[in-house]
DNA sequence: GAGCAGTGTGTGCACGTTCCCAATCCATCG
DNA sequence: CGATGGATTGGGAACGTGCACACACTGCTC
């Protein structure tokens, strides 16, 4: 008889208690955090545990302690973008290693449509999870406010739109990362340098542009509105609007785009217009995604730091489930030379 | 007072049944396919639930069922082909999206040390999870075989390398596909066609490898052994195994590479090496991923239907979960012709 | 030696659900 | 008219855990 197949009965806590002669309320005990507990009793406890195989039954605890401990990755972003943009997977991946530290599972959300938004809004609020970690680019995404409304903990990755907000969150120093970025490129000799924003409804474009303008203004140069074009981060987005910076100011010497992917685009577009890179014009990108490196010429860039960015978020979550209040993160930004500049 | 934060106790079955004037048990009768229910009183619990915003506990439902109604989706891959390869993506949002219309959430797992697999292999076999979704390139990976045979249903994607094994698993048809691109090169004119391999520790590199044996064969041409390097899929080993290529037979008018990632680094070396694609060497991968149509030139490859890859998956898993036996599907390809041939 | 504080241990209850069995109702049949 | 049986309903028990509480024991103080 073959009776792979057949899942046993998984050992209780009653089994350990048991093995080890003692009560459940010890074992229970040992389980979270062994306080209140002799050493001889913690060692046959343990003993029992290794011996027979003992893993805790999350479903019973949960149900007693109203508690998931799990959490929820939310990404609120139309589908192709998802595949598109390596940074997500980066995030995603961040934030699922933080959590496999405190061995806190992950649950993956994607919520493209308005229909699945609704149904993930509720799955949610009925309380099957501790937490969310949300990510999306547009951030007037309303989602982070209701959610937080509702009592659940959230952090959200990148600075929300609505200024009042208590929502923790954690962001890049945009401003600053885009300061840099432009004056480098002022320190190449470059004057006529054009920008592809990121969307102009989300603080993370709004700031990069500012420091943009902030740079050029200090520098004494005026900004020429004809240099300013707005993007989405898209690849697509980054060919078209530098297609129209060729247009409206043919003689640009030097485009920061707001994001690594839009840069791509924009080596396209330069390139097809016989623009030498860095030659002609010197291209700058921002995020030093995996993108950067695999373009050609490689991608001068401004760092995000991803890795901490999960890190963080990750750790303003547990912060919260623990009791804390919402609090914000900005983190520094970094020049990374290549050679497109 | 502000008391957003304050999460309320959810209604519960018993509010449901007080609200509608029935029993427990009627109302999770309704809740579970609505059996000997009389009219009355389904409506009744359905006006009930609707009023009060009742929501199943899983958590309850799973102490008692054994069941999560959950699955994992388990990745064990490096780290970073997770970010370089958009396949993985793909269907990671197909399985997610598929497995929303269930209501049934997804857990991800990323396996990238023998430490997170030991933390995940003791997650799975303890019952936490309904089934594993599996996805890895290398598949002489044992762990489908080991939840297999502890009795967790698994869907594997691509072909299992032992073939004895019981697993389910869901592929497209390599071989055929191989086929189709070698057929297409020679109707092109090529004869010297050379081919940069997936690993050959897994069937779809193999087969891919049979298929471009047989039509040259099957065209009456010797296979050259220095028309022929193995690589393991990335971008990287593209580029190296093409430079080879290029080393052993300088005179090559095709490469068939075995993905497209490893098309781009195919495309790369080529162009380092001067020849023009496709009128020197024409190149075709295999995958049709996103990378396909933003390459320069835009590549000839064959398409996996990764959407109904990861439907199948998702069928087999549910079917398995329903009783079913573990079965195979095999998915036909379909050859995309681009620039690049 | 009684009282007390602190440590260690066992037990009953509750969490919200499904499952199972018994009870009831009603229509049909002999 | 009683028996039969299917449809419908209610309620007890159980799932495995954490928590509150009661109790036992120790060592110390007065």
């Amino acid at each position: 008889m073959n009776n792979a197949g057949a899942r046993r009965r998984p050992p209780t806590i009653h089994d350990v208690a048991r093995e080890a002669g003692v009560s459940r309320g010890t074992v229970s005990r040992v389980l979270n955090g062994g306080h209140y507990v002799s050493p001889p009793s913690l060692e046959a406890v343990n003993a029992a545990i290794r011996k027979t195989g003992y893993v805790v039954n999350r479903h019973a605890r949960s149900l007693i302690t109203g508690r998931s401990d799990s959490v929820g990755f939310l990404l609120t972003e139309p589908q192709e973008r998802f595949f598109e943009d390596p940074n997500f997977n980066v995030l995603l991946r961040g934030c699922t290693q933080a959590l496999a530290a405190h061995d806190i599972p992950l649950l993956l959300m994607l919520a493209g449509t308005e229909d699945e938004r609704r149904r993930i809004k509720r799955f949610i609020t009925a309380g099957h999870l501790d937490g969310v970690l949300l990510v999306t680019s547009h951030s007037a995404d309303p989602v982070a406010e209701e959610l937080h409304k509702a009592g659940v903990p959230v952090v959200q990755c990148g600075k929300p739109m609505r200024s009042g907000s208590k929502v923790s969150y954690v962001a890049a120093d945009d401003r600053d990362g885009a300061r840099d970025m432009v004056r480098h490129l002022l320190s190449l000799g470059r004057r006529r340098i054009g920008i592809v924003t990121g969307p102009l409804d989300s603080p993370g474009g709004v700031d990069r542009l500012a420091g943009y303008r902030e740079v050029l203004t200090e520098a004494g140069l005026a900004v020429d509105e004809r240099l300013v074009v707005s993007g989405d981060y898209s690849r697509a987005a980054g060919e078209a609007g530098t297609e129209r910076l060729l247009t409206q100011a043919p003689d640009l010497d030097a485009v920061f785009v707001a994001s690594d992917l839009m840069a791509l685009g924009a080596l396209t577009a330069l390139r097809r217009a016989g623009r030498r890179i860095p030659e002609d014009v010197a291209v700058g990108g921002f995020d030093d995604s995996i993108a950067a490196t695999e373009a050609t010429p490689t991608l001068t860039t401004i760092r995000q730091p991803y890795d901490r960015i999960s890190a963080e978020m990750v750790r303003l979550l547990l912060a919260q489930l623990g009791g804390e209040d919402p609090a914000a993160v900005i983190l520094p930004t970094e020049l990374v030379r290549r050679e497109s500049t």
